[in-house]
DNA sequence: GCCGTTTTCGGCCCGACTGTTTTCAGTCG
């Protein structure tokens, strides 16, 4: 049984549990959900290996729901939900998919009309049979209408490349609107999570009714959910949901803290809160009906004892623990990054010439960048072979000679095969500056064997980095099935760096590897992975997914200057090599 | 049903908006 079979079980207990109007439970089986949801490695595994003593180590999880877990791998099934299912037997997960649609209205049409799923539901509402229902309405029908129509289109979460130049396009139309002041980002796209289920905006304005007036009428907004003096939400055409608050300015940094989450994080804020006899909301922090904080996030964690966490920290993953320790990581700034490691030319794939990169990588502020075109093993790419890369760190040297302040290092993505070894000859990968290894075939092999691979490759004394580790694709190719704890042991004992490519659809490895890699000691390189000049602008996201990671500076190689750097390199006899030039 | 530097009982975050009702329940974030 996956985790995510258990969780859909654990979410359905919720939403039967609120039909009968039972108090708390329903939060406790919902946050088990989250919980399941969110852990990487199976439950069943976690069972098998440590009984149901480390099941009910799961936060959440206590006795009464770690037996129900354990009866659900056990047996595939459990009696409690079956017994609930009875009482109202539809299809819960796609009838409470629909927008507005929850637990009490879905046991009344049940009741009242026995629809059981989302055709019975279309059905009705066209027929006007929901319409006549007590508390239902004419407009509940049409909502539910809309509601199905979504579901069928709906596209899901959003990847953060996509959705945060969308939301920032819009906050800067809002900028321009008359009457407001300041206008920010929040939501998990201001904690730079890689996915995002919607946009939330915050603006302050003496003119909500303008600023309001605006949002609902933007050209991409196909269906307003709801529009009000403080808070109006709208369906976009690509199906993001995006929220907008009009907040008083002294209450801007409540607001900010309240609309950024993660839900969970806010909710212990607002616990701490409770235990020093304050009131948290959105509005400020209240002693009684005195204010004492909201105008600022930094006021706001302060009356509470804690320091600023940062955004991408709010995960509640142990970050109010480590503030309150005094413990927060000083994570690495968006401004850090000196160099940029993964970078493809027209020698292979790439779209720009090598001067081309280095020019606007320089535009863009770095001072060195390694040009990593991909080898032999990727024919498809005409990756290059030993002459042809003794050919292009010829013309790197000679482009190098042109430059000032700034240096293009020879490196290449060199294809790790099936075995483990490298497609390149060792005398060849001597004489780069950066060894970048890469899988990018073989993805299916079992754990075992996908593991050992790429330990054989790391373990090879002339590979610097490994290129984005899990070889995932967000929202199109699973990552490849590799022990990434073995792969971290395996990068601190050969000193090899582990990879965060920051191309917004790779986010590779993501933040909680990050944040293992970091424990661990394991030295970390940011790179775009550009492909062509526009790429090289995608370092903020890698810088993002690493601080969510709890990286900072010192754990990135490429925030040292280049002699740094590469002296900290396996072996850090290039050094010589770069010096020599 | 979970949880604990106010611990093994008694709490459990807080507010906006909507639709259908005349004061509020349901849903959402």
């Amino acid at each position: 049984m996956t985790n995510a079979e258990i969780a859909r079980v654990m979410r359905e207990i919720a939403i039967l549990l609120d039909m009968d109007g039972v108090q708390f439970k329903p939060r406790a089986y919902e946050k088990v959900a989250y919980a399941i949801e969110a852990f990487d490695e199976p439950i069943a595994e976690i069972y098998r290996r440590g009984g149901i003593k480390a099941v009910e180590e799961i936060p959440g999880v206590g006795k009464s729901i770690a037996e129900k877990i354990v009866t659900l791998i056990e047996t595939g099934h459990l009696p409690y939900h079956e017994e609930l299912r009875q009482k109202v037997p539809v299809d819960l997960a796609s009838l409470s998919a629909i927008e507005g649609l929850g637990p009490k209205m879905i046991k009344v049409l049940y009741e009242q009309l026995r629809i059981k799923n989302v055709d019975d539901l279309e059905r009705a509402a066209l027929a006007g049979k929901i319409r006549e229902l007590p508390h239902f309405g004419e407009k509940s029908e049409q909502k539910i209408l809309k509601g199905i129509g979504f579901l069928k289109q709906s596209s899901g979460r959003l990847p953060l490349g996509l959705a945060l130049p969308l939301i920032t396009m819009i906050e800067e139309r809002l900028r321009t609107v008359a009457g407001v002041k300041r206008v920010a980002g929040a939501g998990s796209i201001r904690r730079r999570k890689e996915t995002v289920g919607d946009g939330d905006i915050l603006v302050v304005s003496n003119q909500p009714d303008v600023v309001m007036g605006f949002f609902v009428g933007m050209p991409e907004v196909i269906h307003v959910h709801g529009q009000g003096q403080t808070k109006s939400s709208v369906k976009l055409d690509n199906g993001l949901d995006v929220d907008v608050r009009v907040v008083p300015e002294e209450s801007f940094g409540a607001a900010l803290n309240y609309f950024t989450g993660c839900k969970d994080h806010n909710v212990a804020l607002r616990r701490l809160a409770i235990e020093r006899g304050l009131k948290l909301n959105e509005y400020g922090v209240f002693r009684g009906e005195q204010a004492v904080a909201g105008r600022t996030e930094e006021e706001v964690y302060a009356v509470l004892g804690l320091p600023y966490i940062p955004p991408e920290l709010r995960e509640m993953t142990g970050e109010i623990e480590a503030a309150q320790a005094g413990k927060l990581p000083d994570l690495i700034d968006y401004d850090a990054l000196r160099g940029d490691l993964q970078t493809q030319t027209t020698w292979t794939d790439g779209s720009n010439s090598i001067e081309e990169m280095a020019a606007e990588a320089q535009r863009l502020g770095l001072e060195y960048i390694a040009i990593t075109d991909h080898t032999k093993g990727l024919a498809m790419t005409g990756g290059s072979d030993e002459a042809k890369l003794r050919q292009q760190m010829a013309a790197i040297d000679k482009l190098n000679k042109k430059l000032d302040g700034f240096t293009i290092l020879k490196g290449a993505e060199v294809n790790i095969n099936k075995d483990g070894t490298l497609d390149i000859d060792d005398k060849t990968l001597a004489q780069l500056d950066v060894v970048g290894v890469a899988v990018h075939s073989h993805f299916n092999l079992s754990r075992a064997e996908q593991t050992r691979r790429v330990l054989r490759a790391i373990e090879n004394p002339h590979a610097d980095i490994l290129f984005h580790p899990t070889c995932r694709v967000i929202q199109k190719r699973e990552p490849i099935d590799l022990d990434i704890d073995a792969v971290i042991q395996a990068a601190k004992r050969t000193g090899t760096i582990l990879e965060v490519d920051a191309y917004p659809e790779r986010l590779d490895l993501k933040d909680e590897h990050v944040r293992k890699a970091v424990e661990a000691g394991v030295k970390l390189a940011i790179d775009t992975d550009a492909h062509n000049v526009k790429h090289l602008q995608f370092l903020h996201f890698g810088i993002a997914a690493a601080r969510r990671g709890w990286a900072t500076k010192a754990d990135v190689i490429n925030t040292k200057p280049v002699k740094g750097f590469l002296a900290s390199l396996k072996g850090g006899g290039k050094i010589a090599v770069a010096s020599r030039r």
